[in-house]
DNA sequence: GACGTTCCTTAACAAATGTTAATAACAAGG
DNA sequence: CCTTGTTATTAACATTTGTTAAGGAACGTC
């Protein structure tokens, strides 16, 4: 066990109960080998906001589901900057590689309490070759998160700012929206400032600039910790003049 | 098949005989597999300098090894921007999906002349079956190309103009030398200034400043489809000052 | 309700990057 | 060797984005 601020739970809950299964590996459908599949999992955790799930670098011996909370995947560089890849909302696997010989290539932290699903890569292993049709899913989530990474790559590299907040938020607001979360009202959204401007590549007093700018135009209120998509169409058509 | 510029080949050579076939997912090591494993590639092709392998949007129904030449991987922007993803190579494996139902996500087109070899979806499907350390390697393969994209993002994201062109070059030059190019002198590089701009979200015009400036500092000449690495430790350091 | 802390906003200015356009280098074909 | 088309360079200028610093908003604690 990595000793990054993850703290084990006593009482386990199980996958049957779980609402962000449908998010997550083990899909909703044939619950008959749920009690087979869960079998698998090693144990839960929580971790408070602020702590981490792993870092770069860290020799892992096993992956996650993020059950409950919010996270960031990022890179530090060397010049002290952040690049986040990935905002983790509940149902996500994260940690997950190919050989758990090799340093992971990014850091996770919490940014609110988050509790997590701990699966070793043995016990991936295992259900792999038991249950063929994990297989297929998991192919499927990682080719998922390229194909995430690729258009984040493309907007980042090629948008200005205010496209690339629109695409940023179009894309988790679609995220929410599937998690039952009524984005017609007022969301909590614990991202900071610093956490949106580092995932589209920008400083967070331009993101300001940007946020004024949307703001006063009626499109989005994005602030101290709270979210108002005051016009969505408007938003999804400033992020389909890039994508 | 697809439309798309590819040209049969009438005589096809084996894999075992193939220079490309280290970086490739038929890793030399077991040559007892290999006649099992070379019938199901389905076929190969040719690629003009300028053709497509495919397009975004294409439903696929085969996947691709690089057997030679050079091609960029790229999205297409709603701007009419592009965002190259890779600078494929002799080994690499494009195309590669979890799911063929699904239009792929990008587009692939030939920098120089390519000859590609072809796998359907069956037949990668029959392979992993029957041969299961190639499951393995097929997860690895999908593992270092969702690790360099997030290290792309990263330096895209948040590194200035003249360290990204620095990374992107020490990338391909390593990948060069893995291949059995002599990097102390004049390379081939078929890659324009647009190619080099659009894979590190910069101009061309913009790329030509960064590189006259390296080329003053006596770091890299890269011009003019050719390579002359001046003083590869420079480089390597100014690329190291970020990642 | 006052206080401190953190996060966010705004403004003025600096730096990096984009745009346009003219010129130069190269490559291919006559 | 000349012509033509493509690609690269350079310069002047415009725009976007970064930096610094000061002040405001939210939130928890006392």
């Amino acid at each position: 066990m990595n000793q990054h601020d993850k703290i084990p739970v006593v009482t386990e809950s199980s996958c049957l109960d779980c609402e962000s299964r449908q998010f997550a590996w083990f899909e909703p459908g044939d619950e008959t080998h749920l009690p087979e599949r869960e079998k698998h999992r090693v144990g839960q955790y929580h971790v408070r906001a602020g702590g981490n799930f792993f870092m770069e670098g860290d020799i892992l011996d096993r992956a996650f589901t993020l059950k409950q909370g919010w996270a960031v995947c990022y890179k530090l560089l060397a010049n002290g900057q952040r690049q986040v890849l990935h905002i983790a909302l509940a149902g996500d696997f994260i940690g997950c590689q190919a050989n758990y010989n090799h340093p992971i290539d990014y850091s996770v932290t919490a940014v609110t309490d988050c509790t997590l699903c701990a699966f070793t890569s043995e016990s991936i292993e295992k259900l792999l070759v038991s249950d063929p049709s994990l297989m297929r899913r998991l192919f499927e989530i990682n080719a998922k998160q390229s194909e995430k990474c690729r258009t984040r790559l493309a907007y980042v590299g090629q948008a200005q700012a205010k496209y690339r907040v629109a695409l940023f938020l179009t894309h988790l607001i679609t995220r929410l929206e599937r998690r039952g979360v009524d984005t017609t009202q007022l969301i909590e959204f614990p991202l900071t400032r610093e956490d949106i401007a580092d995932a589209v590549g920008i400083t967070s007093v331009h993101l300001s600039r940007i946020s004024a700018e949307l703001r006063l135009q009626g499109v989005v209120d994005c602030r101290y910790n709270r979210l108002v998509v005051t016009d969505l169409e408007a938003l999804k058509k400033l992020a389909a003049e890039l994508i």
